[in-house]
DNA sequence: GTCTATAAAGAGATAGAC
DNA sequence: GTCTATCTCTTTATAGAC
């Protein structure tokens, strides 16, 4: 029951980890910070996960997974290019910096995962920078970006990920603020407002 | 001897101590692993550093200094604003992705330094993002860059920064390339060529 | 499912000889 | 300036009782 249980109680204890990893990086974290922040003994912590690295693999699904879901929301219903872009960008941007936990670590952490949770996840992330290639090469095919979609895609995804370095949740722009800065930074002129 | 001694010696040591970093990370890197690689035993490290993190301090040091360094150079004489950008954007990525260590560990391991040491590489830090402010405020002045200063320039700066996650040194684009494709992507249409 | 207790390994760092 | 030897502490992980 330790591999493919998805209870509350496992979710919860998910989000802790998420929590610690981003604020002090997986490796300063240790299983006994982990399993104080839980409410539990360090040794109780090996009932739910087969070692520490499963539980980044767990954290970097969950942040993985959210982002994915969150992203195809924004765009349901979306037609235009360049409203899918920003909607998309948004939708990064939230995850990343209002729920600021899973998402970060599932990109800044991916060094420490062993070979085999690094296969298991990196179809995921494929499949979320999907989203962006299809999204992107509308934008490029209708004319309102220029470039290779992958340059394009690398650059614009870069500039939202480095978001977490900087951003002050308690300044006075929001993630959506940010979203729409990047999107007409990258588009010719102003076109949103 | 061992804190303020800049000898070609220890510069050895730092840009062995900066490539291993740079490969596996600060935290994950051990005294033990660090002395192999430059051919010495762990307990003789000690002769040079004070502790771990003073390597680290160090490594991040060069890397600020040798990026501030190249980044002077490639301004020097030019005048045109969009050429200034161009040129600092061209730095910055040689620095990151040419002699990928020193300046990528700068950027990445922040987070293991001690408040003394980041309280002294802070300033270092300061002075290159200056640079980067003056290019970036006499291109939006000059009409070519539309958008808040900070905001342009974080959002530059961080799809650089990220260039590090995905380039590819075998592949086909050279770290110009990529520069002139920011460059074009930042500015209205195409400028350069 | 959590506890206590502890094993086993690895970490950073020191001392003193050469 | 480097070595050997080792100390001390922390780390991940396990075993077995409750």
């Amino acid at each position: 029951m330790t591999l493919t249980n998805n209870s509350k109680r496992r979710k919860e204890l998910v989000a802790i980890a998420a929590r610690l990893f981003f604020e002090q990086g997986y490796e300063r974290t240790t299983v006994r910070i982990l399993a104080e922040a839980m409410g539990i003994k360090s040794g109780s912590l090996f009932h739910h996960f087969t070692d520490k690295q499963a539980i980044l693999c767990a954290v970097i699904e969950s942040g993985m997974q959210s982002a994915m879901q969150i992203a195809h929301e924004a765009l349901e219903g979306v037609q235009d290019p360049q409203d899918k872009l920003l909607a998309l960008t948004k939708a990064h941007l939230s995850t990343l910096l209002t729920d600021r936990n899973a998402h970060v670590v599932a990109l800044y952490e991916w060094r420490s995962l062993t070979p085999e949770s690094l296969h298991h996840l990196v179809g995921l992330r494929d499949e979320y920078e999907s989203l962006w290639r299809s999204v992107i090469q509308e934008c490029i095919q209708a004319d309102v970006l220029h470039g290779e979609e992958s340059v394009v895609r690398h650059f614009a995804l870069g500039a939202l990920n480095w978001t977490v370095q900087w951003y002050d949740p308690q300044g006075q722009r929001t993630p959506d603020d940010l979203a729409l800065a990047l999107v007409n930074l990258l588009m010719d002129r102003t076109h949103f407002n």
